[in-house]
DNA sequence: TTGACTCCCATAATATCCCATGATAATCCA
DNA sequence: TGGATTATCATGGGATATTATGGGAGTCAA
């Protein structure tokens, strides 16, 4: 199984594209096809992205549903509407949907944060921030993964 | 799998012609042929529209009901008597019947609105409305989706 | 003839293709 | 091992293709 991991801060050129950093590329391609999928995250100023399989298992969920029923398209919306298909050119790059940079606040630089099963896009000045905060609520619930994963010892370096 | 996703705003024209976005005819297309299928929307004001397996799942759902024939017929009726099959010109634009654009209170923009199996035509000022709601009830609901896509809230701000 | 519709072409804006460059990382070989 | 060569990558920019949309001309029916 292939993920998303590592970070890389990319910049959007004056024509509005970008390069998806080579690693993803190569988990994306993995997954297919060379195109990402990128939607507005729900909980933060980011763009999720990821590849088929992401795309796969939202559909799945959908498609379980009743076709005509208020709920269906209420969710369908929220998933669909600001979905992105972006295939990337043969230099890896795709150009933003404006809705997209807007949410996440993007300027020129952009930094690509993976996280697995998808990644993430933020303004590397938001991140910094959520980086820290994320970082205590980890260690908060620590117990909730293997226990060998985070140990005591990176308790110290947030200190 | 290829699913209708995104949105678009487009202009309908002094003829009354309106072009179907691009990402959403490649999808028709792949589905089998140059052409759409609309009709109103049993719950919102808006256009539902889809290409040859949408209707080939609705089809096959009301047989599976095994009604008697009268409510087969008054379900046929109710899913089928506004639903116009209308294939696009080669700049990919179609005309759209009277009786949808009252529907849906169209003007002179439209946006299309990806739904994975289906999509939908609004007036975009009543849009707005639906995908602010929809996505509030999209985080309400956030159990029915798949676990990457809308976090599980972190267990201390459950307690 | 009139109106509705279709086919075809024009155009402007945008997106994509293709090549060039410089930087960095990886490889190779004496 | 260290220095030179080669690949890979991000990014800039010109050329080309696609897209939405306006409008002219032809077709058909009433």
């Amino acid at each position: 199984m292939k993920i998303f991991m590592s970070s890389a801060i990319n910049k959007i050129d004056s024509k509005g594209r970008i390069s998806i950093p080579a690693p993803f590329r190569s988990v994306l391609e993995f997954q297919g096809y060379p195109g990402v999928y990128l939607f507005p995250s729900f909980t933060s100023a980011a763009i999720d992205g990821g590849g088929q399989e992401l795309i796969d298992e939202i559909s799945l969920s959908v498609e379980k549903m009743q076709l005509f029923a208020e709920e269906t398209d209420a969710l369908s919306t929220a998933l669909f509407s600001d979905t992105y298909n972006l295939s990337y050119d043969q230099d890896g790059r795709i150009s933003l949907p404006e809705i997209l940079v807007e949410h996440a606040s993007l300027s020129e630089r952009v930094i690509f944060v993976g996280q697995g099963r998808k990644f993430q896009m933020w303004n590397p000045k938001n991140f910094e921030k959520f980086k820290i905060e994320a970082k205590i609520k980890a260690l908060e619930n620590r117990n909730l993964i293997g226990p060998s994963v985070i140990k005591e010892k990176n308790k110290k370096d947030l200190d």
